[in-house]
RNA sequence: GGUCCGGUGGCCGAGUGGCUAGGCAGAGCUCUGCAAAAGCUUCCACAGCGGUUCGAAUCCGCUCUGGACCUCCA
């Protein structure tokens, strides 16, 4: 068995090798921190986490290095030239290493939310100006980029025929024929610093109103966009490394980008393998911020977005992420997150079952049961190394709840499943659930609540031997308007659950 | 206009030739003082029209339709 990634660069899934045995080199575009993450920042990086952990699992050290945005995009709106964070900190009258401080801080605050393992390294782009540099430097002594009014631009043109010549054309990834371009690219004013419409920005010059900006050989100024994931891919992963992720939204220009600048300074294709998420949609459309439809992070744990009718928990939202394949779009609702939620919980529950089942008998059963739950098992690693398939693992893992809850319930023969298989069970579901999929309960491990709640439960317990129901279902019902459902098990005891 | 990807039951969503996906919601039953929880059973699909095939949600063609990218974007 092994594993098997969706390349976009070949568009096909391919099995996975990494360069050096053993090792994993990957890169994955991180946040830019201008504003506060919202639901749609959330997909890749809690998928990348999972793609992080089952690569860990499968016994790999990985290098995982995600990056922080933290100097201004250069944004072309029409005709302004602008760069985000400069103009955010004007509004928020902030220093802009303060707002990006401050962004920064969100965001990592949603990642511990989400309980998304911190990357190996988090590079900053401020903190890389020099690398940046020093790579546009080279570029411009290969001849593919120029000099214009103390900006840097690189020449798609010149990459494009010189590379198309060894079968690195620009436009490899996202399936662009530059030429067809020339007359589908929209008219952009201000553009005549450009030799091409088609060449990007390396470096630009900062006009004097601009306040992010550094010395360069070319003039004050400010890095471009894409050079940053070049510069640091190249640092800390090498001249190639195994993965690139990021969102689908990224392909073209900015990934695409990547390559030309990283395949220039180091004759290589950056990185082997290419993985993109999808979209989360609301209302069959994508959430951006060009679209105005956006949930932030801060209004989905706190329910107060309009959309909202309540506050969804972060494992909610990471569960809801999990049972859709990563390349599929997902269209967010308030009734798809509720339908998560009660699915989690299900699931959760019938986690804690299963760990508390008691292996007694040591009969090995023949029974369907036990190998239908066997078969299930053994499915969970073949769709993970099946381009990640989390969706399946977790159909197979609520195929096995009700048998789980069965044997806890006495509805299922004590010795149904074997000792070995609820072993196996008891592993695999530990494994993959807290360990891959990075979910966690909520352990209410609270001694005041608990006392409190016994009480209340003795007290029912009284009640209902006298037949006093009215106290006894005022208690529960009580109980319930506060979020706390008891349960009456069959052996007579009684749990609860908190929401 | 160019490039690409979709259209699955009330909702979300797996699935690439034959086998029940799964979750949520709905219905019935068991259990229960009544419920809840749990278990069991069950209803509701593959945009449309052709074609290939013994057999198609799955392959091919056409039509309708939604979306992404082409500009910052996860």
């Amino acid at each position: 068995m092994s594993l098997r990634v969706h390349n976009s660069l070949s568009r096909k899934k391919e099995t996975f090798k990494s360069i050096t045995d053993g090792h994993v080199g990957m890169y994955v575009c991180g946040p830019t921190v201008s504003g506060e993450s919202h639901l749609g920042h959330a997909r890749p990086f809690i998928t990348f986490d999972v793609i992080y952990r089952y690569l860990l699992s499968l016994g790999y050290k990985v290098r995982y290095v995600r990056n922080i945005t933290d100097a201004g995009h250069f944004e072309e709106e029409g005709r302004e030239a602008e760069d985000k964070i400069s103009s955010k900190a004007v509004i928020e009258k902030l220093e802009p290493m303060e707002l990006v401080q401050k962004y920064t801080n969100l965001f990592h605050w949603a990642m511990t939310q989400f309980n998304n393992l911190p990357p190996s390294i988090e590079p900053t782009a401020t903190g890389h100006i020099v690398e940046q540099i020093n790579m546009i430097e080279e570029i411009i002594k290969d001849g593919y980029a120029y000099v214009a009014n103390g900006s840097v631009y690189f020449d798609v043109e010149k990459y494009n025929s010189d590379f198309s010549k060894k079968g690195q054309p620009y436009g490899l990834l996202s399936g662009r024929n530059i030429e067809e371009q020339q007359d589908t690219t929209r008219e952009l004013e201000n553009q005549d610093e450009k030799r091409n419409k088609n060449d990007f920005a390396l470096w630009k010059n900062a006009p004097p109103e601009h306040i992010m900006r550094w010395k360069s050989p070319w003039g004050e100024g400010f890095p471009g966009w894409h050079i940053e994931c070049s510069a640091m891919s190249t640092k800390y992963l090498g001249d190639e490394f195994d993965i690139h992720g990021g969102g689908m939204d990224l392909i073209f220009p900015h990934h695409e980008c990547e390559i030309a600048q990283s395949t220039v300074c180091n004759h290589k294709t950056p990185a082997r393998y290419w993985l993109h998420n999808n979209m989360i949609t609301i209302n069959g459309r994508k959430m951006g911020k060009s679209y105005n439809n956006v949930i932030k992070l801060s209004e989905l744990f706190g329910g107060t977005h309009p959309l909202l009718t309540q506050a969804f928990h972060p494992m909610t939202i990471r569960f809801f992420i999990l049972q859709t394949h990563y390349r599929s779009t997902l269209d967010f609702s308030n009734e798809a997150l509720i339908a998560a939620e009660k699915g989690l919980k299900r699931l959760w529950e019938g986690y804690e079952n299963l760990q508390k089942l008691r292996v007694t008998s040591n009969q090995q059963p023949e029974t369907e049961t036990d190998s239908k739950a066997l078969k299930l098992l053994g499915e969970f690693d073949e769709f993970m190394d099946d381009d990640f398939n989390t969706a399946k693992v977790l159909a197979n893992m609520f195929e096995l709840v009700p048998i789980i809850n069965g044997l806890k319930n006495k509805q299922l023969e004590a010795d149904t499943l074997s000792p070995s298989t609820i072993q196996s069970l008891q592993q695999k579901f530990k494994i993959y659930l807290e360990d891959i999929f990075g979910l966690r309960g909520d352990s209410v491990d609270n001694e005041q609540l608990n006392g409190v709640l016994q009480l209340l439960i003795n007290i029912r317990k009284e009640a209902k031997a006298k037949k006093d129901f009215v106290t006894s279902d005022t208690i529960r019902n009580e109980l319930i308007k506060l979020g706390v459902q008891l349960k009456d098990e069959k052996d007579g005891t009684v749990s609860y659950s908190v929401n």
